[in-house]
DNA sequence: CTAATAGCTAAACGATTGTTTAGATAACAT
DNA sequence: ATGTTATCTAAACAATCGTTTAGCTATTAG
């Protein structure tokens, strides 16, 4: 028929991704998201639609990289210590030379007010639900524990990894182990 | 001499907190603040400079209202028990019927950027020092804990913090009730 | 080779951003 | 009462925001 794209929609979705990740999402405009992704406007919005769409699309790129942690943690017998596992696995996984980014979800969880977009708040929350389960099915492996103790420790952890997102971008190594250690002293 | 002004500093300045603590840095903008501290532009910039200026007053006008949960921990014989009621205190102190607020100091920590303004980032550090230390101070009324566990337990509790305050934006009482048990199950 | 068409570049859109300025208003010292 | 001057209102500032459009470019089908 006619003329083929010079990108890949995932190649260029997944630069987005870094930009948003490292820069939240008011701070980062279509200018700078232009430069990253190394195609025109045009292209973003023929692609994506909007500003929220590329955001959006970032958001499932960025859930996809991270539910290999989460699968690895899936797969694992070591209940507790497993999830120990993964909380330094994410640490890991969002560690960057330059710049702390901490992790995207719970950074957008944090820039979110009351009248942000739905479609984004419904991504933000069917993941915070998935990893409450994987969580809670973690837990469960100590069969020594009742079902109101998991729960309890399972709003627990959520609530922690929100402290360990924040801390991974403001503190340094000694005091996430320190963090970390304490958490599971108490489970 | 001459006119005098219409309105109090510190009275513009704790409205003009309130929407900064709402709405986070970015998302309010001049406009936003004119109407809420009910004057104009040119009053607001004579008065305070700037957009950056209205902040910094709004971030040391919000520690002065938290200073006083703070001082309240402080004269307390409690130890860590003290710690979790400064918790509590803070949960209530946070707390708004129509939305949840979390803490000014700690979402602004989480909007921060490299890039952003260094005053600000100094009254934060300063903030979290401080914080640290009165949290260390009151952990070393407990006499049988050695300096290496008081600096474990500081750190873990300041980032323990930053959790809380995501978690009273997002998370219901029970919740939270579940995380500040088990924050302080073996402290 | 030609016609059709999707993707490209680049300029412009109106709206809003933070900030400044010009002129009307009102309170003080004399 | 009058002149001085700080504060007020309200309009305008340049810059940037997210988004759209017009026209050129290049690929493919016939």
């Amino acid at each position: 028929m006619a003329r083929k794209k010079e990108y890949i929609e995932k190649e260029v979705i997944e630069r987005a991704m870094n930009l948003f990740w490292r820069n939240g999402f008011e701070t980062t405009s279509m200018q700078m998201l232009e430069k990253e992704m190394g195609i025109n406007k045009f292209s973003i919005y023929s692609s994506f639609g909007s500003k929220n769409g590329v955001f959006v699309e970032s958001l499932k790129c960025y859930k996809e990289k991270l539910n290999q942690l989460i699968e690895k943690l899936k797969a694992s017998t070591k209940g507790v210590d497993a999830i120990k596992e993964y909380f330094y696995d994410f640490i890991e996984f969002s560690k960057e030379t330059e710049l702390r980014k901490g992790c995207l979800i719970t950074n957008t969880a944090n820039e979110m007010r009351a009248d942000s977009d739905q479609q984004i708040k419904e991504v933000l929350s069917n993941f915070m639900n998935h990893l409450e389960e994987v969580f809670a099915s973690m837990l469960r492996q100590d069969t020594s524990k009742d079902e109101k103790t998991i729960k309890e420790q399972t709003d627990y952890l959520i609530v922690s990894m929100f402290g360990l997102s924040s801390a991974t971008r403001l503190f340094n190594k000694i005091q996430l182990d320190n963090y970390i250690n304490i958490i599971f002293k108490n489970l």
